[in-house]
DNA sequence: ATATTCTTGACTATTCCGCTCGATTTTTAT
DNA sequence: ATAAAAATCGAGCGGAATAGTCAAGAATAT
């Protein structure tokens, strides 16, 4: 029930990892695949989709690589997943009008959810990392 | 992103036909069937499911038919879904720390709201039947 | 020029979805 | 007993989506 594709889970990370490094150098694919063990050719087309989007700009060639087209801050999660995984759609039409109600109220709690920017997230991401430094 | 598979709305459908005559007769595949427009070979299948999950009671032989195993009240809709759809699992194994957090809350509001009876649910519907016989 | 990197398109293997079909078993009505 | 009406079970099937792989091409820095 409600599961997110391979494509959408690798699709953040990488995305976390391009707004890490906004304003910094561009990212390959590369980079990112070592660091995450993700498939290169997949993440390749995975880049493909998010870049025909709009949501990062490729540069090719030699020191070429990835960079977010936007600011982290001004890119919602639910955006980079509606570009994954498709629209988000609950609703049938098979369901009765109650149902249709319910599956609609979750939607709008679900975009919601998700209406956080991806710089949110990767500011949680390095308290996360923060801690585990503190730790050792 | 986060749809329901065609089973889970017929399914749901049906057990809110069942919640409806919950106490009074059985029904049969053939009456959801024709009042619904669900195939019904598939709607079969489905209620297999149900059956060997414990939601639903059947009798065979001329006269049976379904009834629910348990009181409406007694029936979350998270449940049902649980049966038709498999587990809630957002959470994948690539995902980061904040990923993981993220997607685990989501998980939690979910299970919560779908925490409410089918009961209630059928309640609902009749409330908006109810609106179109006084508007009538 | 050459190496590096993204781009594009085609291809594949596996799984899931949404069914259909046929045969079987169980129960009731006659 | 027999026939009819249900649910049960297993098989199979066409299409779509997943999760990749692969090969060739185009752009860029050096």
């Amino acid at each position: 029930m409600f599961s997110l594709s391979a494509k959408a889970h690798y699709g953040l990370a990488a995305m976390l990892d391009l707004a890490d490094n906004f304003g910094k150098q561009r990212l390959q694919i590369r980079q990112i695949v070592e660091q995450r063990g993700i498939p290169k050719n997949y993440l390749e087309q995975i880049f493909n989709r998010l870049v025909k989007n709009g949501l990062v700009k490729s540069v090719r060639g030699n020191k070429g690589g990835y960079e977010l087209a936007h600011s982290p801050a001004s890119l919602t999660v639910f955006s980079i997943l509606e570009v994954l995984e498709g629209p988000l759609e609950i609703i049938s039409e098979y369901d009765t009008k109650a149902v249709r109600q319910t599956f609609g109220n979750l939607e709008a709690m679900v975009k919601e959810y998700f209406s956080g920017s991806l710089g949110d997230l990767l500011v949680q991401e390095k308290k996360f990392s923060e801690k585990q430094i503190y730790h050792i």
